[in-house]
DNA sequence: ATTAAGGGCTAAATCCTTTTAGCTTTTAAT
DNA sequence: ATTAAAAGCTAAAAGGATTTAGCCCTTAAT
């Protein structure tokens, strides 16, 4: 990649030392003349210098690279994954992007490669519980900042959105529409997205004074599959078709929508269906599902600027919840 | 990161050179006894000795990173971003991930900048054409490998989908159901997309002995605003309700349902409406929606070893077709 | 005339690996 | 007993930037 500091320094008449300094605007400081500040400078221009990143990196030890490790490039994770880019670019650092298809194991040997790699630090959709991110914490001498998926602790940085409000208010206006047979098609139990929805759930059930049963909550995981499953287990267990089914993510409610037309064509006529997440096809579908629209490019600004800050402006962790927004069709 | 090379050296009382080449596998060339290899070896594993990127990086000139440069992360892209870093991640490589929103400006700074940063290769879902890539080539010597837009040239590597046979097969059964007036609705005029989309059009009329009209080939952009409008214009300009619509992009089409909705709520009275690009949702609307899916997966994965080939087996350039799928619902 | 202070710059170390050229010791051959 | 070959290892350079410590020269002060 062109020229070295070295080549520059030959061409201006000087050493090394000095184009480093000027180019690092350390002049002054070094008391380097105006006069061969500004040779440095157009000689460094015209011939367009970049330092070496790689070299530059290992002498600085911060490569102003942070790793992105989520479950997939899906839609919603691809748009965080496009703001955080774009975020990042504009501050000078470059996204590694990792994917785990929600494998535990995955998700720990990426976390190992990349730090090995020397990321700055690590923006983690994570499956981990709170001891395992410990364990891992004590190993891993970079900030990391969770995303989509919190973990409990007063010293952990996330950045999520806020599951249990949103299901809370989605399940709320079902419930103030008199449904009182709602059933819970849920994901990968001991995450933090299906555990605060699943509270929101309960909660505005108990609020609006209709019966929670157990029964009636299943937890697969994420899959367009489990959605299937579970739909399926709703409509053959029970003899009584459901008044409402809440599908707790996209998937879930594309694995219904597949239940349906192949067995149960008529499901919508006695049946309503809302779901967390939304998708620009859903206003399309008759009839209208209600959802809760997550705002991802909140959530990957704010994991940015966490990140950012942390790095950068020695402040510590930091937490937020992003509000989601319910769309009512 | 933990142990350094001098360190582990230090602990099996070697020099660091012994230790490089133990781990490198070159003991036998530089005649190392087994005693030595087996302690260096021995101690290398309980701690974990993994050499310092960075530094490898360096000296190799080598950072075993690719760029990957793509319009949006949006599900065909997500998709095949995903793809190519799982399989990049077998052997060893990284990603690293930049969007340019379809901005050319934004295309040529991202390859610059990742160009500065050392990437090995380049992925890259271009807008440019020939003269402009070929300024590029000049100045950046590093492989390059178009994904999903082509540009003709002997000597540059491509994977694109075979979008003019997906669109002639689709176009076709159009025809032979005996469709004698179908618009299209179509993306950016100079792209390699468009280009061979509405050549696998235009083709698909002539064969089938339908009047190809100019006033029906519309192309604004690839954004859902642009398949609004275009379809506006198609509804509006036209005393004729169509009797068919061709999206050439799943964005376009979104335009396209959106029009419809909030001004012309039974034009699926009238109108077949078929489309490039496909979506798991389409098995929900009513009526069906024909669509042609791309194999994201094939074409990530192809392009993934093309790079590969060129970076370190010492293979040039290819160019692949990948077949789509038509989906006829 | 000597010393101190300040101006203007640079040598060399450092970050960590890889790799070339070559050193020392042992063994084998004459 | 000498020489040549083989065995076993290492010093040092290279890759390109940053940074510390300090050199040399001029000017001003005593």
């Amino acid at each position: 990649m062109s020229l070295s500091l070295e080549e520059l320094a030959l061409k201006a008449d000087v050493s090394k030392t000095t184009v480093s300094l000027v180019l690092n605007g350390k002049s002054s400081i070094y008391r380097i003349s105006k006069e061969t500040e500004n040779r440095i400078l157009k000689i460094a221009k015209e011939h367009n210098y970049k330092p070496n990143s790689i070299a530059r990196a290992l002498r600085l030890n911060k490569s102003l690279t942070i790793g992105l490790i989520i479950p997939y490039l899906n839609r919603h994770f691809g748009r965080v994954a496009e703001v955080i880019e774009q975020n990042a670019r504009e501050l000078g650092y470059q996204i590694i992007i990792a994917v785990t298809q929600d494998c535990l194991n995955t998700e720990h040997d990426l976390i190992e490669n990349l730090y090995e790699r020397n990321v700055d630090g690590l923006i983690l959709a994570t499956m981990m519980n709170r001891d395992q991110f410990n364990d891992l914490s004590s190993k891993i001498k970079i900030p990391i900042v969770l995303v989509d998926r919190r973990i409990d602790g007063d010293d952990i940085a996330w950045v999520v959105s806020d599951d249990e409000q949103g299901t809370y208010e989605l399940v709320s206006v079902m419930c103030q529409e008199g449904v009182k047979d709602i059933y819970f098609v849920g994901g990968i139990e001991k995450l933090s997205t299906s555990i605060d929805r699943l509270n929101g759930f309960k909660k505005a059930l108990l609020d609006k004074g209709v019966e929670c049963n157990q029964s009636k909550i299943q937890q697969i995981g994420y899959a367009v599959a489990d959605g299937y499953e579970m739909t399926k287990n709703i409509i053959e267990r029970f003899s009584k078709t459901p008044e409402a089914i809440f599908t707790s993510a996209i998937t879930l409610l594309e694995g219904l929508l597949q239940y349906a037309k192949e067995h149960k064509p008529d499901l919508f006529s006695h049946t309503r269906v809302i779901t967390y997440d939304d998708h620009p096809m859903l206003d399309y579908l008759q009839p209208p599902i209600f959802s809760v629209r997550q705002n991802a490019e909140e959530i990957a600004k704010k994991s940015f600027e966490i990140m950012h800050g942390i790095l950068e402006k020695n402040r510590s962790f930091a937490q937020e919840l992003i509000k989601p927004e319910l769309i009512l069709r």
